[in-house]
RNA sequence: GGGAGUGUAGCGAAGUCUGGCUAAACGCGACGGACUGUAACUCCGUUCCUUCGGGUUCGUAGGUUCGAAUCCUACCGCUCCCA
């Protein structure tokens, strides 16, 4: 299977400018693909996975990686569906540079990819450079008509943001001629500005110069709905935000309607292997090795094989259920991935605990917990709302462990 | 600038004409429980806060009234039509 053949095969192409002109450069020498990300926080989640992951598999396929931070177009804005967006300082904006920067190398290692920032070439440019060299070129009224913008235009798009897309074009073109750039990889999301990209290139390089742009689709689950949230957070890519352990958990949590879908899309492993995992999660899905397969190889990739083994350790132990022999020193080797926050050193009655803890919001709701045997403290059930609890009684006086639902774990640590 | 709408809990959406029975129907989402495979489906409960007496809410600020999400005034936001 070619570059494009596969991605079909696992559901990640949604529009290609040219399939035929693309597998054809792709086959007269090594050229680059590039996926742009602004530092619009100081960490990647998983819907930013998505193009990253197919940048890859264009590096697997022979091809240079190349990552766009966008410290211009991020101060600027992407447009959104909805409304403006806020702007960042430029403090903000430098130190999620960095945070993006750092997550970006981990995932594709140091050879052969190029991260470079866009403010390098839009940041020195004058106004009338903008106007003459590029701002010609345009045509507002092709501007107008890409589906970002049009859709704005009922309820107000500023002149910044409109702008948005012919920045992007240039960040094709200045790729196009620094690094032999010729694709363009982004979420469905960004037809509109890849195309801007694709169509700056033609006029200024020659109608038959190589560029070409790709989207990947939007991934919902089998019931159609948004993916990569979990309580209502998002899935960070970086460990302090979210915890390679809850990051293991979200994959191994999948049902077993998506996990076909998901292995093809979000891991690198080969069609027959892939087909293997699923015919045997078919005949037993209960034993549930369809989603501990995906589950390894995600965090595999983006957090590394020691914080899988350590996520498995972690899972085996909450999942086996009694965690009160567990010595202090097990508690803080095993539980370092689970949130934690700091306890008194002295008894308090559970429903003040629990809330203080930040284990529930209210009173009112953690009361309910307690009433509905939700809430199991270093191993054993609290059903009395008048227990009093004692952040010393086990674990050396070290740690309290409170278990909230079935799976949700906090660390008290003991001041 | 002129005209017509509209703003209700996390979201969607009733209630407004005909003031009290409204902490506010219903749906979704979320959270807990049962079932299970750390699943899906289904079922049950909860979903403003609380010292469990009550307290504070229906865009904001006033007003009328014994009593206002409901009536009046002003202001703010949003949508649509005309210019």
């Amino acid at each position: 299977m070619n570059f494009i053949e596969d991605l079909k095969w696992r559901g990640a192409l949604n529009q290609i400018t040219d399939e035929e002109g693309l597998l054809k450069t792709m086959s007269e020498g090594q050229i680059g693909a590039y996926v742009g990300t602004d530092p619009t926080a100081d960490s990647l989640h998983l819907g930013h996975l998505i193009p990253f992951m197919v940048l890859k598999r264009f590096q697997n396929a022979g091809g240079k990686a190349v990552i766009i931070v966008g410290g211009a177009t991020g101060a600027i804005g992407d447009p959104r569906p909805t409304t403006e967006r806020q702007l960042l300082s430029q403090e903000t904006l430098d130190h999620n540079i960095e945070a993006i920067k750092e997550q970006v190398t981990r995932l594709f290692g140091q050879n052969g990819t190029k991260i470079v920032n866009n403010n390098d070439w839009l940041g020195k440019m004058t106004l009338p450079e903008f106007l003459r060299d590029y701002g010609k070129l345009f045509s507002v009224n092709v501007m107008l008509k890409k589906d970002i913008v049009a859709s704005r235009l009922a309820t107000g798009i500023s002149y910044t943001e409109f702008t948005y897309q012919i920045l992007q074009g240039i960040d094709f073109l200045q790729l196009w001629r620094r690094e032999d750039v010729r694709l363009e990889i982004g979420g469905s999301d960004q037809w509109g500005n890849i195309t801007s990209g694709v169509d700056l290139i033609h006029t200024v390089e020659g109608n038959d110069a190589p560029a070409y742009g790709l989207t990947i689709p939007l991934m919902t689950d089998s019931t159609g709905k948004k993916f990569g949230k979990s309580e209502g957070n998002a899935i960070w890519l970086d460990a302090k935000k979210t915890s390679p352990y809850t990051f293991y958990q979200f994959w191994f949590n999948q049902q077993d309607a998506d996990i076909e879908k998901y292995l093809k899309y979000f891991t690198f492993l080969e069609p027959d292997e892939i087909e293997k995992i699923v015919a045997e999660s078919a005949e037993n899905p209960g034993a549930r090795y369809g989603q501990r397969r995906l589950a390894e190889e995600v965090t595999r990739f983006v957090h590394g094989q020691a914080a899988v083994d350590e996520a498995e350790e972690l899972s085996k132990a909450l999942f086996s259920g009694d965690v009160s022999n567990l010595s202090a020193q097990q508690i803080q080797d095993v539980f370092a991935g689970v949130p934690s926050f700091d306890a008194k050193n002295e008894k308090q009655n559970v429903v003040d605990f629990i809330v203080e803890a930040g284990i529930d919001k209210s009173k009112r709701q953690a009361r309910e917990d307690v009433t509905n045997g939700a809430i199991t403290i270093n191993g054993e059930k609290v059903t009395d709302l008048e227990h009093e609890v004692d952040p010393t009684a086990a674990y050396d006086g070290k740690f309290v462990l409170i278990r909230r639902g079935k799976k949700k774990y906090f660390l008290g640590k003991v001041q």
